[in-house]
DNA sequence: ACACGTTACGGCAACCGTAAGGATT
DNA sequence: AATCCTTACGGTTGCCGTAACGTGT
C-alpha cells in the first residue's frame, strides 16, 4: 500500500487508471504488468466491494455509476497513502495557509526558511479558506497551518505569530487619500466592502468601532481580498483590509492604504499544529521557527 | 482492504489496535489471529514505511513520536475505507449540515423521510460549519448536504431548499418586544451579536440595510447561535437569526421574535450532491425529495 | 485479420499458525 | 516462574506472467 508491492492499492490504481485510459492494455503498459494482471485486479477489486466498477464493452470500457462514485474515494484513499509516506518517510511538509496569509504574507517566510536550509525539499502549501485549512489539520492532511482565526480547540499547538495592522483602503484621488491618519468617525455611515468571511475580521471591527459608538455600514461581501481590492480600484466603496495585502498597490500607487486613528486594530495570526507531531518533526521545527520569527 | 482479508489495511487497523490496547497479545485474540502474526504484521508496516512505529518494551509498547504521527493517518484511511464500502455496498446515507440547520432545521425531514421508508437505515449526519461541510463533500466523506451558503463549484448539483426567514431576537420585557413587526431605523446603532461565520448572513443584511443607509453595529461574533441565543437572553444585546432557529424559545417566552419591516431579509438554503452520485441512488433519491419538499 | 478483455495454468512470493527462543519482572 | 515479543519453519493462499480463447469491428 505505502510502497510497491501487490495489494489492494494497486487494484484502486489500476482501477484509476482504467478510468482514465479505457484501455486495459494501455494500462497494463503503464503499469508494468500484463495484461491479465490488469482484468484480475480490477475483477477482485469488484468482489471485495460487491458492485461492478467497470461496464466492459466492445468499443470500450466506462465506469458504471458505482464506479463513478468510488472514484472521489480511490483519489481520497491514494492521496491519503501518498501524505503518510510523504510525511512518514520523506519528511516533506504540508502547509495549510488561510487566503490572505497564504496569497499575500507567507511567501518570504517560505523562502527564507527553505533557501537557507538545503537539506529541505520546498514544502506542499495548500491555501484556502480558513475553517477548510482547520478541517485538514484534523485529517493530517497539513501539518501545520497559519490561520487568521482559530478556536482553541484541544489537541492542537496554537503560538501567536504576527500582529497585522487593518488598514483602510481607497482608490487614488479619494478624498482621504492625503489624510495621514484616518479618523474612525470618517468611516461613519460609508459602505465598507467585506471580504473573506470566517476569519474573525468582524469581531475585531466591533471592539474596535463599537466602543466608540461608531456606526459602520457592511457592503458586500465579496469573499476574497482580491476581489475587495478589485472593487475599490474602481472606485465602488472602500474597505479595511490587512495592511500587509496591499503593500504592493500601495507602491505601485493603484491604491491608497490609510492607518486607523488611535489604537489601530489588528488581528492577531497564529501557527497551529498538532500536539501529536514529533518534537523533532520538520513540521514542527517550522512552525517553531514561524513563531520565534513572530513580528509585532 | 475493503472487506476481511490479508492486506495493508489489516496491518493498519492492526497498528491502531496494538496503540489502543498496548498489548501484542490481547490484539491476536481480539483479531482472532496468532500472536505471531500480529508481530509480523506490523513490523511489515513499519518496513513498508521505513520507520520504526511501536517501540516494544519490557513494561508494555507504545506509539514512537513517528508512530502518533501515523496515527491520524490510519484512522483517516479506514475510515475512509469504511465509508467506500458503505456507499457501494449497504448504500448507507451520509448526510452533512451546516450547523443552523443540522441543530434547529433538518430534524423533521429526517424523520418524515427515514420512518416512512422502512428499507432505509438511520443516515450518518454530521454538522459542521458551513466551509467544513463544503470540504467533506469533496472528500466523499459525505453524500449530501444542506448548507447556508454554496459558491457553485463545478462538479455538484445545488437545489434551492427552503427560504428561511431572518428575525430579530430580543429578551422578553425588551421594549421592541411588543412590536408586531420592527422598522429597520431601530437597529441603526445598536449593538448587534453576531453567530457563525461564513454562512452568508453578512451579505443578506447588507443588502436588506445597505440599500436602505442603515447603519449596523456589529458587535461580538460569538461563533454559534446557540451562544447568541444564551447572550440575548442574558441581556447583552440584540440580534438577527434564522427564524426556525428560535421557534422554541418564542413558544417557551425565553426570547421574543420580531420580524423585520418591509420585504424582509431572507436566506435560502440550498441541497447539495456531487454530480457523479448514480441517478437511482439513495443519497440522490433523499436530496431530490428535500429538493421537492422546498418550503418558501 | 485485428484489437480487446477473459480465463486457465504453472511458478513464485507473501502470509499465517505453530512453536521454540531471549528478555524482563 | 510468568509474561511478553521475536524469530524460524512448514503449509497454504494469492498474485503474476504466459498464452490460449471468445467476441465484436
Amino acid at each position: 500500500m505505502f510502497t510497491e508491492g501487490r495489494g489492494t492499492t494497486e487494484q484502486v490504481a489500476t482501477f484509476l487508471a482504467i478510468v482514465r485510459t479505457r484501455n486495459f492494455r494501455a494500462v497494463a503498459r503503464e503499469r508494468g504488468q500484463s495484461q491479465g494482471a490488469v482484468s484480475q485486479q480490477l475483477r477482485k477489486l469488484e468482489v471485495a466491494l460487491g458492485v461492478r466498477l467497470i461496464k466492459r464493452d466492445a468499443r470500450g470500457c466506462l465506469p458504471t455509476p458505482e464506479g463513478t462514485g468510488f472514484l472521489v474515494f480511490a483519489e481520497s484513499l491514494l492521496r491519503l497513502n501518498a501524505r503518510a509516506v510523504e510525511v512518514l518517510r520523506t519528511h516533506r511538509i504540508a502547509i495549510g495557509a488561510s487566503s490572505n496569509i497564504g496569497i499575500y504574507l507567507l511567501q518570504p517566510y517560505i523562502k527564507s526558511y527553505f533557501d537557507g536550509c538545503a537539506g529541505h525539499r520546498l514544502p506542499d502549501i495548500q491555501i484556502h479558506q480558513n475553517p477548510v485549512i482547520a478541517h485538514k489539520l484534523d485529517t493530517g492532511e497539513i501539518d501545520v497551518a497559519t490561520l487568521e482565526w482559530w478556536d482553541n480547540r484541544p489537541g492542537y499547538v496554537a503560538r501567536p505569530w504576527r500582529r497585522e495592522e487593518l488598514v483602510a483602503i481607497v482608490p487614488p484621488g479619494h478624498p482621504w487619500a492625503a489624510l495621514p491618519r484616518l479618523p474612525s468617525a470618517a468611516l461613519q455611515g460609508v459602505p465598507l466592502l467585506g471580504g473573506e468571511s470566517g476569519t474573525g475580521t468582524g469581531r475585531i471591527l466591533a471592539r474596535y468601532f463599537g466602543a466608540q459608538l461608531g456606526d459602520m455600514q457592511i457592503g458586500m461581501r465579496l469573499g476574497s481580498t482580491e476581489a475587495v481590492k478589485q472593487w475599490v480600484k474602481a472606485g465602488l466603496g472602500v474597505s479595511l483590509v490587512l495592511a500587509g495585502t496591499v503593500a504592493d498597490e500601495c507602491r505601485e500607487g493603484t491604491l491608497v492604504a490609510i492607518p486607523l486613528e488611535g489604537e489601530a486594530p489588528n488581528k492577531e495570526l497564529y501557527v497551529v499544529w498538532r500536539e501529536s507531531l514529533a518534537a523533532d518533526s520538520p513540521a514542527r521545527a517550522f512552525g517553531e521557527w514561524l513563531a520565534a520569527h513572530a513580528v509585532g
